[in-house]
DNA sequence: ACCAGAAATGTTATCGATAACATCCGCTTT
DNA sequence: AAAGCGGATGTTATCGATAACATTTCTGGT
């Protein structure tokens, strides 16, 4: 009767396998040296019982918990929010649950806070989705013994790292707006304190000046597509514009509508690239060319730096850049 | 020197403070009995040492964690996304870190699967973001001592639940449509084993009976753009179809394109109202009239509700229905 | 000044796992 | 046949907190 009252422990299931309980533990962590047939009739015991480790047992004894923490900006935006999706579903793969810690600001003192509450949390490893230069300062607050990955943070840190090639999806835009016949490109960025943002003025200012085309004042703006309408008003009164490429696709889709309103006909008289692909940007008006980041192979890669740190603590210092890829719709073609 | 070889644990700071570690525990948890001398001293040796304490050990001897498990669908829906999101603020702020265990799909063993490996962890509570029918099904999987909150489930369950009050945002759009002068309005409805999708068809039939006015064929999609546009081609080929209320703003987006791709105007031939009012809502071509949702405040109310059953486990059955609000812009303008 | 009862503090047991060490057993080796 | 060895298993200590109970120290009332 009081077998009900609480979830059955090791010892219960020792006790009717007829072992002690640390060979129960062997069995659970694979331990060789446990002879065929004790296995078998500790399992049987486990299945009978329903028997599930406890954690918090094992993270106290061991002082890790099988609890990956996730440091990331509070944010919907459509990248920091796929990444987190999607490294959340490679880390289930993997047998890890995610603590999600997020945080209004990336500066060093939210940072602190949220990456103390993950290590109180006993983490087994920490990811940082650190998209801006403060992010990356408060990684002096990370002790040096737990694992640790960066995506999207800076390339020059050192520190693991998974990135989308940002430099190549620019220089890919720019080129393929300058190949369909247009002298120049003009640049609507991301806010410039994100790596994300410097990168791709980057490579839009690079491929610009490898083709001797005029490098046009640079608009800058935050992600939104009201932004992208304020900043597109302007853009439409410049007769000279007829190519521009915009730091991501809602930035374009206000930028349309603001080319629209003036009636400025895409792609005839300019043409737009976004930057992310989300998954409605084949049905604006028009379909929109961009360039598409993939999200899930920087999650698992991240995930894999991790694990490795987690068997090989000094094996850090990895650095994976996924590359991009330019999606070509009507917004934006291959020639006028 | 072996002061740096671990984080100080409760007997440091006792040894430190010249107390027993039982005080220590006394202070940290806001006994009364303790003489504020005492407690200021004890305190003082916290800080000095940098002591924070450890949750798996609290969590092995409480059998509860400062952990509150999310199950959720794995998605980068506006809707699901922004709740986690929100969710998850809405618990730091009070002291939680969130665990987020996501499934493919909302099946009964997926979900047995995600909650089980969260009631490992020890979880304080459980949040079901269960949309769909089949997820109130896998609630029989969840013990009966463990606080859960659903948001968005299955009203009729009894159980402890938030949502928005998806029946009255249909009605508002629908009666909108109507109040304009249009005869019906036709409705393209999400995946109708959702919750959502549910409520808003019933909204809208039910205000078109009251008005008197025909039901149309009900046309029903997932929540993609790319759905909405293959039911747009259909829609805009029919005269008849003057008004369109869209289960949420991306079919919305794709009716739009199919709708100018045909050369037919919004909104003078065709008003369109849409549901979540998404950031870029007010940038579609015509700006778009939709249903604003109050995650934030679902979000905040689930976990109330949730801190609610923490302290008192019977405290369970209360439902919050957060109500929505009509953000009129040009897709669908109060009068033609 | 004394005693009861409450307030303040201390002692010991406990949660459920792993770590470290001890033991037992059967085999090979000499 | 004794010694040595390694595989299989058991015993005990341990992680760091809270729970339960024990003890000491204040109070206030007579």
């Amino acid at each position: 009767m009081d077998k009900i009252s609480r979830s059955p422990a090791m010892t219960d299931v020792a006790r009717l396998a007829g072992v002690s309980h640390q060979t129960v533990s062997r069995v659970l962590n694979d331990h060789p040296n446990v002879k065929e047939q004790t296995r078998m009739r500790v399992r049987a015991a486990i299945a009978e019982l329903g028997y599930r480790p406890n954690r918090a047992a094992r993270a106290l004894v061991t002082g890790r918990s099988q609890l990956i923490g996730v440091v990331a900006r509070n944010s919907t935006l459509f990248g920091p929010a796929t990444m987190l999706s999607e490294f959340e579903q490679a880390a289930a793969d993997a047998g890890f649950a995610v603590s999600v810690g997020s945080v209004r600001e990336l500066d060093r003192s939210s940072i602190s806070a949220v990456v103390d509450r993950h290590l109180d949390q006993r983490v087994a490893g920490l990811v940082v989705i650190a998209n801006t230069a403060s992010a990356t300062e408060a990684l002096a607050e990370i002790p040096g013994d737990v694992p640790v990955v960066f995506i999207d943070g800076d390339p020059s840190s050192g520190r693991p790292l998974v990135t989308v090639d940002q430099v190549a999806g620019a220089r890919a835009a720019t080129q393929h707006l300058l190949d369909a016949g247009h002298e120049t490109v003009w640049h609507v960025s991301g806010p410039t304190d994100w790596f994300d943002s410097a990168g791709r003025i980057q490579g839009w200012k690079q491929t610009l000046l490898e083709a001797g085309a005029e490098v046009p004042p640079l608009l800058s703006a935050d992600w939104s597509a009201s932004e992208g309408y304020r900043t597109g008003q302007m853009l439409a009164r410049m007769p000279e514009v007829t190519a521009i490429f915009t730091a991501n696709d809602h930035l374009a889709l206000g930028i349309l509508r603001a080319l629209h309103e003036r009636g400025r006909r895409v792609p005839h008289d300019v043409a737009v690239v976004g930057f992310d692909d989300v998954p409605e940007a084949a049905y604006f008006i028009p379909p929109l060319t961009t360039v598409r980041q993939a999200f899930g192979d920087v999650a698992r890669a991240a995930l894999t730096l991790l694990l490795g740190q987690m068997r090989d603590i000094s094996s850090a210092a990895n650095q994976i850049v996924v590359p991009p890829q330019l999606v070509i719709r009507e917004s934006a073609p291959r020639r006028l």
